[in-house]
DNA sequence: CTCCTCTCTATGTCCTGACAAAATATGTCA
DNA sequence: TGACATATTTTGTCAGGACATAGAGAGGAG
């Protein structure tokens, strides 16, 4: 019924109407792995819309949601009048709001993290700004040192609303903050970031292991969840003779 | 006929549907302005979406597309069952990829370049390989001095394939490169950014007006075209004091 | 031979209609 | 009164059809 013996055959179709999973995500999810196994070369034109909908056996709405789907990820290019491209894969990511935490797991460099400080106490007046809250209003407040291996990375202070996450240090110890906050349900979704540079005070220095001196990357960043409610603050210090911000841009 | 008198009066509807402008985007439009102008508050649910379209004299899928736009750029928020509420204003725009030239010119300080050096010459490996192109092709390699008012702000140095942009000096002092980029049809759409720091060399402290041994941010870039050609490379260094960088990411 | 126009093709927009699923509100029964 | 089942509301998904519009190439006129 839906398989036309037109010359090629027509390659295994996986679509299942029984799933709960979204037909135009199937149909998105099986383009993509077409794409990234070179089945569908880079820079070559996919079928017109039409003929694929037809082909897979879906309507021409749901085969358009799933192409645009992977345009806005990057995959795919669409041009009105001659159709749609394979794009570079070398841009395919766009920008993720991960934590150090799970940058460093993902490198396969064990994380692990000192907690030099943790109390609960009136959030200064340019973190309650920054945060959206009340002045005084109480947050938890914490001072990390985070390791990759034996040598000390990152210095970081955060502030968290005590509405948001009653954080309790042995949690802390064992996770990373970004995951505590997704458990509670207050999962990360925009954040507003600021990076700059200077030069570490002695204190800093030592704590770091570093000479008085270094060159170190700065970064403070806001939080929101999906309903806009600012749910961290950070202030961060790292080396930046051990490490640098990668991001993929688009648009 | 598209009027209804049900209490309220409906505001004026300023569809036009012989515009060229689609008309979910006007749609859209006209949401994101009542919303920006407090009409409807931060917080608040919105009409449910068939309503919405009725009164509007659209259909639903014309609706949702337009409020599946103004999701996707953060400003709406949708949860199935529930209904359709407005984000908190303050986390609104995703990641924009500018240069530093069109950063000046929003903030309103007057941007000035110094081109230090400008010439065609082959491509080191290292950026050959970063812009995809073969090792010893040639690009035009330019040094520049950026000031804001009066003070230098950044050294950069970039590259462009020659097949990409046939770059004249004259052009480059009057515009900013991605101007020229955008001017001739190479609108950069993606990009790949690495954000460190280190401390600036006798000759740049020279170059930079700082301190030997100041802080200074670096910035190495590819970008890429919606083709997935890549446009240009860039390796870019930026007075820590009088320079940060400002991300708001998603997801 | 060059330039214009016309046609063909592919994506872009928009409509009507229908059912599914999640979250909340309501109602019923013990 | 309280807990469970049910109804309602609202977004999510999907179909099929119609017309608009941009891009590219073919063909004809000068």
């Amino acid at each position: 019924m839906d398989r036309q013996a037109n010359g090629a055959l027509v390659p295994d179709v996986t679509l299942d109407r029984t799933s709960p999973v979204p037909l135009y995500y199937q149909v998105a999810t099986r383009l993509q792995q077409q794409i990234e196994e070179g089945d569908i070369p880079v820079g070559s034109r996919l079928e017109n819309e039409v003929e694929l909908a037809d082909r897979l056996g879906v309507s021409r709405p749901t085969m358009r949601r799933a192409i645009s789907y992977l345009v806005e990820r990057g995959m795919l290019v669409r041009k009105r009048g001659v159709g749609t491209q394979v794009v570079h894969p070398k841009v395919r990511r766009p920008v993720e709001l991960t934590s150090l935490y799970d940058d460093l797991l993902k490198s396969g460099q064990a994380p692990r993290t000192e907690i030099r400080e943790f109390e609960v106490r009136p959030a200064p007046d340019q973190i309650a700004e920054a945060l959206g809250i009340p002045f005084g209003a109480e947050v938890t407040w914490i001072e990390r040192l985070r390791f990759a291996g034996d040598e000390p990375l990152a210095l970081m202070h955060n502030a968290v609303p005590l509405d948001v996450l009653r954080l309790h240090r042995e949690d802390l110890e064992r996770n990373g903050l970004y995951d505590l906050l997704r458990g509670a349900g207050h999962v990360p979704r925009m954040a507003n970031q600021v990076v700059g540079a200077r030069t570490a005070s002695a204190a800093e220095a030592r704590i770091l292991d570093e000479a008085r001196g270094a060159p170190l990357l700065t970064m403070t960043r806001t939080a929101w969840d999906a309903a806009g409610k600012a749910v961290e603050y950070g202030s961060h210090l790292y080396r930046a003779s051990r490490y640098s911000f990668e991001l993929n841009l688009t648009s």
